[in-house]
DNA sequence: TTGAACATCCCATATTCATGGGATGCCCAG
DNA sequence: CTGGGCATCCCATGAATATGGGATGTTCAA
């Protein structure tokens, strides 16, 4: 009996989703939510124990992208299932890549849902032929150019600045503020210190944290501080 | 119109695939053939275009897979596809490695056979969720090996270990545990997370990040990933 | 001259950290 | 057989962080 947690904002399809669970005597509905905050909240629980994660990928506080990640990291033995939308490949194909095993179609019947979940505890795999070949092209590709594959969480792609002109300035990814701020992060500095350090207001070094962030798509200092290191940036 | 080459040694099952093909009018029999020999020599002949590869895997002088090979070095643009026998698992996977973008059923019927020549052409994986599933668990296993292989470097760090016999460790700074946690750290995870991976309790990585800090003399994630990288650990 | 990138500043809030405790059990060396 | 290093777990709290908003001005290139 697998135990399942759907997260889709809207209610009425969270309901359909949660009712077509519910109604198969080999699932059970663990809960149902329409929020990322939620859903992280439920995850965190150590409680709650999880086999099957339902997910839509658009949800109104954030990407179902970081739920699967957070999901496979907190309860490894749980599989995502991601609910898709037609012609939604690209972000279906992000969420393998993030962790997701498969997907259901948002216009499934109660019972394709359901056989789909029993499936993918079987040991397969719901995608269809059109994603499976993109899989085993960027498998390929990965394997070739597995040297500098980014490391993690380096998919909700940050506005990296969207202009190619990088032949000029191709040497500073960071700007010279930028870069100092992360020198000092590297240290150990707190927000006040690297300010007072550099006469500036915390605001200001707040800011270019978060800047600095984008640019390296990372979500805290110590990453930022691998990923500089990594790319010879420190 | 794609051109299709069939290999398979069983004459049968030869003239079964041959006709599938040929009677499909948007394929073409562009050879059919019984032995890996004669494959290779129809594939080496320049004056050969393929589109599409069927072949057996198990051939009289040689196996499938050297010429799955072979092919997609000569024929670039061709794909190949693999004749597979039911719980023939392990070798449709081989198969995937060496290039093949999918498989046909032994058991097909003649309009499957073409269908689904017809799909992958059209950019379809004709795999089954299982083999899909296997797929992507090799391309995960991949992507961390590849990921890890720099964090390891002069040190031991035996995978995930439990046993303590590291008797033998004189100087290193970190414990295995502390190592394994560094690296999380390095790539932003929360405690939570890491607790998840490592299948521990959040305290017990609050302890080991603890002691980490003592040893590297840090006092903050960001320090502790500069400072190991510093110092060569990571 | 209009937009884009940068630098600067401000605010608010939920989450996550750091760090101080303390506890048990294992194994190895002294 | 005892102490120290390691691994595991628990708790609590103040501090720091991450991240979402906005706002202003400069500069440089299209």
């Amino acid at each position: 009996m697998w135990r399942v947690l759907v997260v889709e904002d809207d209610a009425g399809m969270r309901e359909f989703f949660a009712a077509s669970v519910a109604r198969c005597a080999d699932l059970k509905l663990a809960g149902s939510v329409g929020t990322l905050a939620e859903a992280r909240a439920w995850l965190d629980d150590p409680g709650n124990i999880l086999d099957v994660l339902l997910t839509d990928l658009g949800l109104p506080d954030g990407s179902g992208l970081e739920l699967i990640r957070h999901c496979v990291a907190l309860h490894p033995r749980c599989e995502p299932l991601v609910i898709s939308m037609f012609g939604d490949e690209d972000n279906v194909l992000a969420s393998i890549e993030a962790g997701a095993l498969g997907y259901i179609h948002k216009d499934s019947t109660p019972d394709d849902i359901a056989q789909t979940i029993l499936d993918m505890r079987g040991g397969a795999s719901p995608i269809s032929p059109m994603i499976a070949r993109r899989v085993l092209s960027k498998y390929r590709s990965d394997r070739v150019d597995a040297a500098d594959t980014p490391l993690r969480r380096a998919d909700d792609a940050p506005p990296v600045d969207g202009d190619n002109s990088g032949a000029v300035r191709s040497h500073s990814l960071l700007s010279a503020r930028e870069q100092e701020v992360l020198a000092y992060i590297a240290r150990g500095f707190s927000y006040a210190e690297i300010a007072g350090l550099q006469g500036l207001s915390m605001h200001t070094v707040q800011s270019h944290i978060k800047n600095l962030y984008a640019k390296l798509s990372v979500h805290s200092r110590s990453e930022a501080v691998f990923e500089a290191t990594r790319m010879g940036l420190i």
